[in-house]
DNA sequence: AATGCGGGGGT
DNA sequence: ACCCCAGCATT
């Protein structure tokens, strides 16, 4: 059901003078900040990307320095970030925008849809921010937060749901405010409307208005539905030494983990005999080999149960894919997910 | 409409 | 364990 949010406006906009958090973010909210700040926000955490954004602008501190980056180096910049086709998305915008757009992010919800990356909730978010274009920008939180305060038991998976609330939050967005009533309702859903645990009724500038709080049902909404199980892979991840070299290889360029670095590995779970025989038919010749232990990663969708080994070889066979190289070289240029990451402290 | 895509922090 | 996060592209 359609719902008419008009009283909150000016509660939230009060709010949130008083209450936004500091961010590097919105220093100085130049399109170029906005938009590579909205991208890395993408399902990410604000604490997780502060890090990241502040390197990635020095680095990187316009849209022509983007479009012209060597891919390792954009990788690199987001290594442990996760979802790394967003990176990559963001050159082919950038490339877009060169050619396009004259170098200059278009001021338009539109023409931001049409860039690689930028879906209905970033296009949203740039052009009000950045451009104080009255549109709304719905993410997690303004779901949680709206649909809470309508009481709503509307499944927020569903595009008809999601058109509604566009629709309901056109209506009553403030034209001279509209980047700030957006960034409202994503901090009020951050901060203070949380989801798991118990939201801060109490601290809430629209708790007299919201019926999910007088009805006593806010913990339980919104309503998505029950999400898949996980998937379980079992590896085996060597770490192979040669003299003072590592050997790495790039993963295949679609998929988990699409064209970045990893330690070789096979599926499933070798004993350390299976390790042994593996490593001399394959690899090279060994001079030793030990028990690294067991690690699990999580991805979204799948959980690696890993078993590792450290291998010593006296000679290399010759192995187009595998590239051997120092733990200094690894941390300056090659992009290592963060599931190799317990194996390579171990070293 | 459903699925794949990372990593981390909170409960 | 399970939650979800300033979502999007692809199928």
């Amino acid at each position: 059901m359609s719902y008419n949010y008009s009283e909150i406006t000016s509660y939230l906009l009060d709010w949130y003078d008083l209450n936004a958090r500091i961010l590097p973010w919105r220093d100085n909210p130049k399109p170029y900040y906005v938009w590579i700040s909205e991208i890395m926000l993408q399902q990410t955490r604000v604490e997780a990307v502060k890090p990241y954004f502040d390197r990635f602008i020095t680095n990187l501190p316009d849209i022509k320095a983007l479009a012209m980056a060597e891919e390792d180096k954009l990788l690199k910049l987001w290594e442990g970030l996760g979802y790394y086709n967003r990176v990559r998305n963001l050159q082919t915008a950038a490339i877009t925008i060169m050619n396009e757009y004259d170098g200059v992010l278009p001021p338009s919800y539109n023409e931001l849809l049409k860039l690689k990356g930028i879906g209905p909730y970033t296009a949203g978010a740039i052009a009000s921010i950045a451009y104080q274009i009255p549109v709304p920008a719905i993410d997690g939180n303004v779901y949680r937060v709206t649909k809470r305060i309508a009481g709503s038991f509307d499944d927020i998976t569903k595009a008809s749901v999601q058109k509604e609330l566009e629709k309901d939050l056109l209506v009553i967005i403030p034209k001279d405010r509209p980047g700030d009533f957006n960034q409202a309702l994503m901090e009020l859903g951050a901060t203070i409307c949380i989801p798991n645990g118990k939201p801060l009724c109490e601290k809430c500038p629209v708790m007299h208005l919201c019926r999910g709080f007088r009805n006593g049902t806010m913990c339980s909404i919104p309503i998505k539905p029950e999400k898949k199980k996980r998937k379980l892979e079992d590896r085996t991840i060597l770490v192979i030494e040669y003299q003072d070299k590592i050997a790495i290889r790039r993963r295949e360029n679609k998929g988990l983990l699409a064209g970045l670095w990893e330690l070789p590995s096979v599926d499933g779970k070798l004993n350390i005999i299976e390790g042994e025989e593996y490593s001399s038919k394959y690899i090279g010749n060994i001079k030793s080999l030990e028990s690294l232990g067991e690690e699990k990663h999580i991805f979204s969708h799948i959980e690696w149960r890993m078993v590792g080994y450290r291998i010593r070889l006296n000679k290399i066979m010759e192995d187009n894919n595998l590239i051997w190289v120092t733990r200094e070289e690894i941390e300056e240029k090659y992009t290592l997910p963060s599931a190799f990451e317990a194996y390579i402290k171990k070293i």
